[in-house]
DNA sequence: CGGGCTAAATGAGCGACATTCATATTGCCT
DNA sequence: AGGCAATATGAATGTCGCTCATTTAGCCCG
């Protein structure tokens, strides 16, 4: 049988199909459904029952497409605890919560990376909260960003590593045997999260060191 | 005038035009003289005076291609600290060796980050070093590789964020006024240089009392 | 010495993509 | 009622990475 062609209209239909907001639903849809490399327009316009040039009336570009994506993620990171707790304790939590989130969306990691974000409010809205919060901790406004851009430089690099396979540093060991001894030595934990952990953890230490000698 | 066409010869020639050597160096010069965007396989052909397709007689695909750059890059990070100078002295030059090399080749960021080391001799070589560096400092063989994965992922996040223009944080100051401020507040400087340069030295600051901690 | 195997080139062409463009249809504003 | 702007369609384009049939030449082996 031939499959029943839903009955595309041409031309301007009644309510517009789509928005930014429902492209960037399809988007995220698309994605977690079946990864990033399924992220085409071809796709995200099957997706929402629409030709593909269509979606150009409303988004600029692909890029312009992950920007919205970006802004979408950062939504969902936590920057709660600024405001309520103190800085490091907010600090740590906003980092683990801002990894998780681009851990499963690393393909946008060197995107926003690079991207100024005066396009997207909630990104916008992230920074002011954590900028505030580190000002409010005590911290001086020419160190703020370089702290801000320090841990997320950290968050962003260990994003990328929580994306590799486990076996990234598996070698035969009589071409390197240190380093095949020290990588065994490591095996049955999450090791990503490990050394994030033990990463965070010292930063944290030195800032809260650095803070005080700026104090005392 | 037509352009003299340059004889091309078909079938084997007497002595292969192509290897891994000829086609990595041909690709740096190309990505140094017109960028990343220009580093396309017919680019990297007509670079090597040779048809696209002859390549895929020497290198299996892009990606491969792009893990010969990997390990081309990676020959040039400095590790000599290691082996004469006390660990934190030696992980700290290797750390600003390892974020400029990169700075400059940020594309190769997402690749390496995911992929494994083991075909890469030079890579492996670096970790050997590094981790025997470790080692010999003092640090426990199944902490060795969470400080190094930590390092390198802030190293490959602030190359990232090196890549970013300038201003990037700019905002409307209506819509973010501290933000606003403490991004005015570190005008002048090479933002991301300093947001390195704190972060690493935070991070050393931390990893020495760590090590205190775990000695004492 | 000659015949085949293999390495290494050529050029045509394919499939995936992002993107553009002419065109069509419809609602809204004047 | 007329016209404009918004928004869809589908065909077409250009760029890529990559494959394949074919060609040529050196090398090894009988």
């Amino acid at each position: 049988m031939t499959p029943s062609e839903r009955p595309r209209r041409r031309g301007r239909p009644t309510a517009p199909l789509l928005s930014q907001e429902k492209i960037t639903a399809a988007a995220v849809e698309l994605i977690e459904a079946r990864g990033y490399t399924a992220l085409t327009m071809a796709a995200l316009a099957r997706q929402l029952g629409v030709a593909p040039s269509a979606l150009y009336n409303h988004v600029e570009s692909k890029r312009q497409l992950l920007l919205w994506l970006q802004d979408h993620v950062n939504k969902e990171i936590d920057c709660s605890g600024f405001g309520d707790r103190p800085w490091d304790v907010a600090l740590e939590s906003w980092a683990h919560s801002y990894r998780e989130a681009y851990a499963r969306h690393s393909l946008l990691v060197p995107v926003i990376a690079v991207t100024p974000i005066a396009g997207s409010p909630h990104t916008v809205a992230m920074y002011e909260t954590v900028a505030a919060g580190l000002r409010a901790g005590g911290w001086p406004d020419d160190q703020v960003m370089d702290v801000v851009v320090a841990i997320e430089s950290f968050v962003l690099g260990s994003a990328l590593d929580a994306a590799a396979p486990d076996d990234i540093f598996d070698v035969p060991g009589d071409q390197a045997p240190v380093l095949a001894e020290v990588v065994g030595a490591r095996v049955g934990r999450d090791a990503a999260r490990a050394a994030f952990d033990l990463g965070l953890a010292t930063v944290l230490a030195g800032l809260r060191e650095r803070l005080k000698a700026l104090a005392g």
